[in-house]
DNA sequence: GCCGTTTTCGGCCCGACTGTTTTCAGTCG
């Protein structure tokens, strides 16, 4: 049982402890578990074996009993019986918001509701009014929150999230009350998929009424959850729920840290504040005399982020970086990467052209690179078997092979390098001859097709695919789509430690729906020594800067600018795709 | 259920907002 299945069901029973009103702190112990499970890089089966599931913190004997019985048998006996106990329909009508385990626990004791089908039917009948609780303006609450949860899903891609909180932090800068404001919460730390939009403010007199008001008053806004002196929430017209937090001048770094999170990382925070003898808030520090909380710390001017992370003796932690992955630790010893900046990419490989699906023709894809103030640019094209992509077969491979090096003759520091992106076959073949892949300056291979491989098959079909001694990378690893696709099955492990072991490139593929090799993996794939490419998987010149989304994700692997092929320049690469 | 350089028992991050209350519970992040 793979790691993601088994952190699945510890939220579960995190969650299905909830409803039946356990010990919150247990409930929290299962949910965290969860976390801890789906961070693994090993799998819990492996460290059960092994005996190191003991050194992981948060799992403590209870929960690793349970563990032991889900590898062995495949199934676990507590959780069976929590979930023969509850209606499924529970689990859903908790993503109502406004509707948490207390309140879908009334519901269901004294109404028998288990279903969001029969809770709005419930609620437009008006027969929530009269519980304990509940009253008229909650029940029309869950009418509004059924209605947006079906017209939206509840997670967005990244550029969806940042354009919106983009339109409004520029709306809000108009209003000249405002001093400062940033966007914080997971787009800040850059995250893959975005759950809601946090923006943060402070302003130069004491009312911030005119700030709140225009902010509910947005155009893009569907509906006000919230509409308080600090914090207003609404929800925009595309589902995505914002808020907005307006604090003091004074205040702002620490609102800034909390508010971009991410949780897992404050808590981490707290606590080490802690051992400082600091309780520390969205607001400042306060110091802590037995037990009891003193005075606020003014002494020291926390002018920005720095100043707090300074005064716990850490180094700075971009935002990328917070995601308790070990980030704090790294900086208590001042190891924290260098981590590669936009500037640093000088090119980029993997980009289609209308010889294939693209849009545009070579000479315009390499005129917008140029653009970009970059050195180069790799064209791949599907290869032939990708008939729905318009894959090419040997002669138009040739035809463009021969345009490629005629319009490099145009051109002084800036070369067209000649690829294919060519397929994996299921038996772990490839969809060109050796011939004709020699042909290429550099050759990425990937699975387009039949994804419902076990992972076992998946994983030998790909590392059979990057043995060809043609191939230079490997693109897509998982062939996810976020949001619309779950990824093929493989064990990434070993996928990453046999390209260590050939030399082979990693692909981090840009496009905001794929980001993958995800970033989770990114810190491992840099331990076994493994260079990625950031490629953008363009179709047309518009998305060449899809680049930078990758950026934001090699960061938060904590890559460096060394990690990554393409920020050589243009004489390095040369010689790096000939010697490889 | 987890954890421990004060603890093997007794804590577990904490504040804002809403709605239902008349001092607070539930939810959220």
């Amino acid at each position: 049982m793979d790691n993601k299945t088994i952190a699945e069901i510890l939220d579960e029973i995190g969650t299905f402890l909830e409803l039946i009103g356990e010990n919150p702190f247990k409930c929290r112990a299962y949910h965290n578990a969860s976390r801890i499970v789906a961070g693994l890089t090993s799998e819990v089966e492996e460290l059960i074996k092994s005996g190191e599931i003991k050194k992981v913190k948060g799992i403590g004997e209870g929960i690793t009993e349970k563990l032991k019985e889900l590898v062995e048998t495949g199934k676990l006996e507590y959780y069976e019986s929590l979930k023969n106990s509850l209606p499924a329909g529970l689990l859903e009508m908790l993503r109502i918001p406004g509707l948490g385990p207390k309140r879908v626990k009334i519901l269901y004791d004294r109404l028998k509701i288990d279903t969001v089908e029969k809770l709005k039917e419930a609620a437009e009948a008006k027969k929530l009014e009269n519980l304990e609780g509940f009253g008229a303006k909650i029940e029309e609450n869950i009418l509004k929150g059924i209605e947006i949860l079906k017209k939206h899903s509840d997670k967005f891609l990244y550029p969806v999230a940042k354009e919106s909180a983009e339109r409004i932090v520029e709306y809000l800068k108009k209003n000249t009350d405002i001093k400062k404001i940033e966007i914080a919460g997971s787009l800040r730390r850059k995250k893959e998929v975005i759950g809601d939009i946090d923006i943060l403010a402070c302003i130069k007199k004491k009312k911030t009424e005119s700030v709140m008001d225009s902010f509910v008053k947005h155009p893009d806004v569907l509906n006000i959850v919230a509409h308080g002196d600090t914090k207003s929430s609404v929800v925009l017209k595309n589902g995505i729920n914002c808020d907005l937090r307006v604090v003091k001048e004074e205040e702002f770094p620490f609102a800034l840290a909390y508010f971009t999170g991410s949780k897992e990382h404050n808590v981490e925070m707290r606590s080490l504040a802690k051992k400082f003898g600091l309780s520390l808030n969205e607001y400042g520090f306060t110091e802590i005399n037995n037990g009891n909380k003193k005075n606020r710390i003014s002494k020291i001017k926390f002018l920005d982020e720095a100043d707090i992370y300074k005064a716990l003796k850490l180094q700075y932690i971009p935002p990328e970086l917070r995601e308790n992955q070990g980030e704090i630790e790294a900086a208590a010893s001042g190891k924290l990467p260098n981590l590669i900046e936009e500037e640093d990419i000088k090119g980029t490989f993997h980009c289609h052209t209308n010889y294939s699906d693209g849009v545009n023709t070579i000479a315009e894809m390499a005129e917008a690179a140029r653009k970009l103030n970059w050195e180069y640019i790799g064209i791949a094209e599907h290869s032939k078997s990708a008939g729905y992509a318009g894959g090419l077969d040997d002669e138009t491979v040739k035809q463009q092979i021969a345009e490629i090096d005629n319009l490099n003759k145009s051109f002084k520091n800036f070369r067209i390098f000649k690829g294919i992106e060519v397929d994996i076959f299921p038996d772990g073949k490839l969809d060109f001859s050796d011939k004709i892949l020699s042909m290429f300056d550099f050759v990425i291979c990937a699975v387009h097709s039949k994804f419902n491989m076990s992972e076992k098959d998946m994983t030998k079909r790909i590392i059979s695919g990057m043995k060809n001694k043609y191939v230079t990378m490997l693109a897509h690893p998982t062939g996810r789509l976020l949001l619309e696709r779950e990824p093929y099955p493989v064990n990434m492990k070993e996928i990453l430690k046999a390209a260590a072991d050939m030399g082979k490139i990693i692909e981090i593929n840009a496009h905001p729906l794929r980001l993958d090799l995800d970033w989770r993996w990114c810190k491992f794939a840099k331990e076994l020594g493994l260079k990625i490419s950031i490629n953008p998987d363009a179709h047309n010149v518009k998305s060449l800067t899809d680049v930078y989304y990758g950026v934001g994700i090699a960061r938060k692997g904590w890559l460096e600018k060394s990690d990554v092929i393409n920020t050589l320049h243009l004489k390095d690469v040369i010689n790096y795709l000939k010697k490889n």
